[in-house]
DNA sequence: GAGACGTGGGA
DNA sequence: TTCCCAAGTCT
């Protein structure tokens, strides 16, 4: 742990003036989110805070918008959430990626109705599935006013150029950890929290920082410094392979056939297109019948770590009992209502081909 | 520690 | 267009 031998002023009282600083900031300038407090309220409810911190990981404020509204609307409650069926909650989160976080959602979300109720403690929500470090210590601090480190890629930011910390990312991570243990306040510990992250997202960006109007400026080594926006320094990114492969488009009266996809991988437990294994580590295979394909166009999709050129394969009406085993086990979803599949997006851009093609077929 | 795991928006 | 990356977690 090295934080350049900067350390934050050296008198007694600067942790106090930062989380200070932070507060009184945060009083006047806070974002007013859907799942944040109404005036009056003493703490937010467990169930919103924590779905809505499982929707925004890795995952902006604008896009969580109108799932978090949806989802509440659907499932009120935890307990109602627990109650649902896997495959709705699927079709539900369909669009916002990594679909892990919605197997964990209801994993937990049942494992929470089983308790009676969430922990109330950081390490007692830290054993839930889906929270990992940063959401059991938001949920402590924000939901049970707990205090609780909090650190995110906001925070990281805000405290990597206060301190002006310059290890690259990810080694410097036990040195920001530590610096923000220290500015964390004892009391408001969650409003501290949700005020560095809206200090990260709205003064503190990534680019051109708004120093200006920062509360933290007379504190922030890193604006002493000049330069604040090179920090956090971090490592350079390998190059995205780009992996090719095919889905298969099987159309019969007015229905195309949907699979859901198995397990923990690359978009487990989505409804999908039959494909011929791109997804598992490799370029595609086979096709899964033999008939006759015509070529419906390629698909370009930029998935997390390579990008992939999905040629999209047609044919229409299949003849009864041709289908391999594996696809007997399949939905035939209906045209008319194919939004309603909730498929992942690289399967809702090739139905949009799909169907664009069979218009121009018809038309 | 490093890689798997999605997506849409902004510059 | 291309690149970066956002309230991370799990293995």
């Amino acid at each position: 742990m090295q934080a350049s031998g900067a350390t934050l002023s050296s008198s007694a009282d600067s942790k106090a003036a930062v989380s200070d600083a932070l507060l009184a900031w945060y009083d006047t300038h806070a974002r007013r989110l859907p799942w944040r407090k109404l005036p009056g309220e003493e703490r937010q409810h467990p169930y919103r805070v924590w779905l809505s911190e499982v929707m925004l990981q890795q995952t902006t404020v604008a896009v969580v918008g109108p799932y978090y509204a949806r989802f509440l609307e659907r499932w009120p409650r935890v307990e109602d959430l627990a109650a649902a069926d896997d495959a709705d909650v699927m079709a539900a989160w369909a669009g916002l990626g990594y679909y892990a976080r919605a197997r964990n959602l209801l994993a937990c979300a049942r494992e929470v109705a089983r308790l009676g109720a969430f922990p109330s403690t950081e390490q007692g929500l830290r054993q839930l599935p889906g929270l990992g470090d940063y959401t059991a210590a938001a949920v402590a601090a924000i939901a049970f006013d707990q205090r609780a480190v909090v650190v995110d890629a906001n925070v990281e930011r805000v405290v990597a150029r206060l301190f002006a910390i310059d290890t690259p990312l990810p080694a410097a991570r036990p040195a920001i950890r530590v610096a923000t243990d220290r500015i964390t306040p004892d009391r408001r510990a969650g409003d501290f929290a949700q005020g560095m992250m809206d200090l990260g997202a709205t003064i503190c960006t990534v680019k051109a920082p708004r120093c200006l109007l920062c509360p933290l400026r007379p504190h922030c080594i890193g604006y002493g410094q000049g330069e604040p926006e090179r920090l956090p320094v971090k490592a350079a990114k390998k190059p995205k392979p780009v992996r090719k492969g095919r889905a298969f488009w099987i159309e019969r009266d007015g229905c195309v056939l949907l699979v859901r996809r198995e397990g923990k991988g690359m978009l487990g437990g989505m409804r999908a297109l039959p494909d011929d294994g791109w997804s598992a580590r490799m370029d595609g295979q086979g096709a899964p019948m033999d008939t006759a394909w015509r070529s419906g166009g390629v698909v370009r999709h930029g998935f997390t770590h390579f990008d992939l050129e999905l040629q999209l394969m047609l044919c229409g009406s299949p003849e009864i009992g041709s289908l391999p085993r594996e696809l007997e086990l399949g939905e035939w979803w209906p045209l008319s209502d194919i939004e309603a599949a909730g498929l992942p997006t690289v399967f809702a851009k090739a139905a949009r081909l799909a169907l664009a093609e069979r218009q121009g077929r018809e038309g």
